[in-house]
DNA sequence: TACAATAAATGCACTAACGCATAGGAATTT
DNA sequence: AAATTCCTATGCGTTAGTGCATTTATTGTA
């Protein structure tokens, strides 16, 4: 192999080597962000029904099943949530136009509320942290974050909600 | 107010809205990272046994109290959480040598190594999805996360636990 | 109309986690 | 030596979530 090659090969893996470290430090940095976000909303309800408003918000009335499908859940496992999500005020069932052995879970004003709360609060700190840098500064992490973003491809909701996000 | 400044101030706002949604966006795909590393491993044990390991990858072997309060958890209610992690074979208990009162709790190779899995998944998906750019985009990457890193702060572990991080 | 298929809810059984109160052993103080 | 403090474990009760099997209501089909 030509040495030029592998000498600019070499310097590739170093250069991928370090911004998957400094990616991974930011990462920490974006979690702890996402994080302190979320941590007033489970004072109210639990990761899996936190979860259950996101997909609600996100896609508008579901039937109970295809909701169950989406949590990864069965079925029965998750009528019983959705009690629980009910007696709290967070959604309500209601009878489908369609046929009525559907049942569409709704999410409540307060339950949508809790969500935009929490997307709120993110993109508040984050603005506010962002607010640091020099309009300069801003216009190029905005673009190396486009960049990641292409190449890292759509995130499937399914694999957000690992995390309960 | 003077003009002139108004319409930089104006400026320098659009700037940062347009950031963070960069900023957002990119985050969700660095979430999805996370979330995929972290999968497989739930499949071993839950998300508050992964902390668990996590923290003692991080610290070293913690005495029971400790390690309860590091977790945010009631010492009694972790004492049951460790006997479950114990039987598993990813935890294991040990007298302090300095006072015969104290349990230290020490990850097991196997814990260890169920948190080295994550660890490496995460970095070499990262790598892999880097690998897509060149050096040039990876080194302009690298600066903006270095950049964010600094200003964002360091984020306490505590609050990372709040998503089982 | 009888029968099969679909959708949701219920009965039942189980695990993990959580918290409060308290017991037990070990160390420290008086 | 006795009393107190410290650290962990246990008893007890509760909630959320999970899955399997079954029931009930409704819709679609033979």
């Amino acid at each position: 192999m030509n040495e030029g090659v592998a000498a600019m090969e070499q310097g590739a893996i170093w250069t991928n080597a370090l911004t998957t470290e400094s990616t991974l430090t930011a990462s920490r940095a974006l979690l702890g962000i996402v994080a302190r976000s979320i941590s007033n909303a489970l004072n109210d309800v639990t990761m899996p029904q936190f979860r259950v408003l996101v997909v609600l918000s996100g896609s508008g009335p579901l039937r109970m099943g295809a909701l169950a499908e989406k949590m990864g859940a069965v079925q029965s496992t998750f009528s019983r949530t959705i009690d629980r999500m009910v007696k709290g005020g967070w959604v309500e069932r209601a009878s489908s136009p369609d046929s009525r052995r559907e049942v569409l879970i709704f999410a409540t004003s307060q339950g949508r509320a809790l969500v935009d709360e929490v997307t709120e609060r993110r993109r508040a700190e984050l603005s506010r942290i962002l607010s640091a840098l020099s309009p300069e500064e801003q216009a190029q992490l905005a673009s190396a974050f486009d960049v990641l973003a292409r190449v890292a491809g759509e995130t499937p909701a399914e694999e957000l909600l690992i995390l309960g996000l």
